[in-house]
DNA sequence: GCATGTCAACTAACATGTTAGTATTCAATT
DNA sequence: AATTGAATACTAACATGTTAGTTGACATGC
């Protein structure tokens, strides 16, 4: 097998990657431009397809086992999301994360959830309610477990359900785009602590201010929350500058 | 030539369009699929192909003279963005209207917006404050003059000015994409009145609490402002029922 | 050693051929 | 007349061939 993990004493540029690392065989639902999207997506957040990476379409086409359409369908919706640049008439490349995409889909990400998080807070039913709640215990007892997977399900679980009380589907998919080059850089910072929590007690006020139908208090709870994040953030670009454009 | 324009008596179902109502001649500039994609969005947002419309590729590519590969693309965009439908294995049609996709296009823009107004009135610079006014004193020029488009031209810059003026610049896309159900149906109240004179008288306190640096009356005024169209879009689903789905 | 021009390799974008699934038509059956 | 079901016509989705433009390596000239 050529296959040779250490052969090579100076990597010089490894941008180009012969195999991709890791794609997983296609066995899922849905059309097969939406499994290659979903497939390489996974792979970007994951940042198992680190910044700069090379897509290189023959490669991905004979890995998964399909031709070049679905993989070019999928390339061009990674690039209206932002996770890949197209150099027309040249290459495809993992896009590295910039600041300013960073800010910028927080500022979204915040627009959206803190209006979000107050229309549930003035019209929410019992029964959200009652799942909201249910979805804090479940966090608390992961925390009671030291399970930080769990706990961070729920975590994104809750927000999800937040968005979903609105009312508006597509609400969801809008955050989420927006808001995906965070995900993919909190991926650099989940090994480093765990915060769960100091997590944790700041979901509490937000439950809270919803079950108490206060909009108001709903939104900065939300706020203080949503801002923590963030601020983890802006250390990166000094602590990781080859991941940054 | 086998073309024939005449042939069939009866028309009967005239849901699908032989040929195109209108659909400019690609001679603008970008990649085909670009073209064909602003082309096609134009004539649906202009109410050119309304909804129930059938979009048959193999037509589209001869009247713009390209072939499919763009045009699929332009589709596949266009359904990305909910003003085409794709049934599998069938067929395109341009989507009618939703009352709850008007809804959340004006949910979604009313949280964006109202973040980027607060912001920017809390940070404008003197420079973009000048520009903002200059905006306002040539709203009043056309309003004098009676000229509606003038007016309505300048209003959409406003809004424009102020979301760019977040520095966040996919801010702007990202707006247009969920408020686009909004300016579709938008079109088929416009001949019916001129409210130019009320949207100015709206817009006044929104600059003027720019100018202020009053983050909290910038809101207040551009929410009042947003909610106004969206109160007058409700009734369109008694009085157009065959646009509504 | 450094700048520059040529060339080869690679790619996106576009064109076109193929496959398989859906809706509609219309005749056959009840 | 109403229902059904087979055949047709059409489409999206996928595969593959073609074209033209970009990048980067290498050799040449300064």
């Amino acid at each position: 097998m050529p296959q040779s993990d250490v052969p090579s004493p100076q990597e010089k540029l490894n941008q180009a990657a012969p195999r991709m690392p890791l794609l997983d065989i296609s066995k899922q639902s849905g059309s097969l431009a939406q499994r290659v999207y979903e497939s390489l997506r996974g792979a970007i957040v994951a940042m198992e397809l680190p910044p700069g990476t090379m897509l290189r379409k023959q490669i991905i086409c004979e890995q998964l086992g399909v031709s070049r359409s679905p993989v070019t369908e999928a390339i061009t919706r990674l690039a209206s999301e932002g996770l890949v640049e197209v150099v027309p008439q040249s290459g495809s490349r993992v896009t590295r994360f910039s600041m300013s995409d960073i800010r910028e889909g927080a500022f979204l990400r915040e627009a959206v959830e803190l209006a979000a998080v107050a229309k549930v807070a003035a019209e929410r039913t019992e029964e959200q309610l009652g799942e909201l709640t249910r979805n804090l215990r479940l966090q608390a007892l992961y925390l009671e477990d030291g399970d930080a997977d769990g706990f961070y399900r729920e975590d994104e679980r809750m927000h999800e359900l937040i968005l979903s009380f609105t009312g508006f589907p597509k609400i969801q998919t809008l955050a989420d785009t927006g808001w995906i080059q965070v995900n993919r850089a909190r991926q650099l910072l989940l090994p480093l602590e765990d915060r769960a929590d100091g997590a944790f007690e700041e979901h509490k006020p937000i439950i809270a201010a919803i079950q108490a139908k206060d909009p108001i208090a709903a939104r900065k709870a939300m706020q203080k929350h949503l801002n923590r994040l963030v601020e983890r953030l802006e250390p990166l670009v000094v602590q990781r500058p080859d991941l940054f454009e």
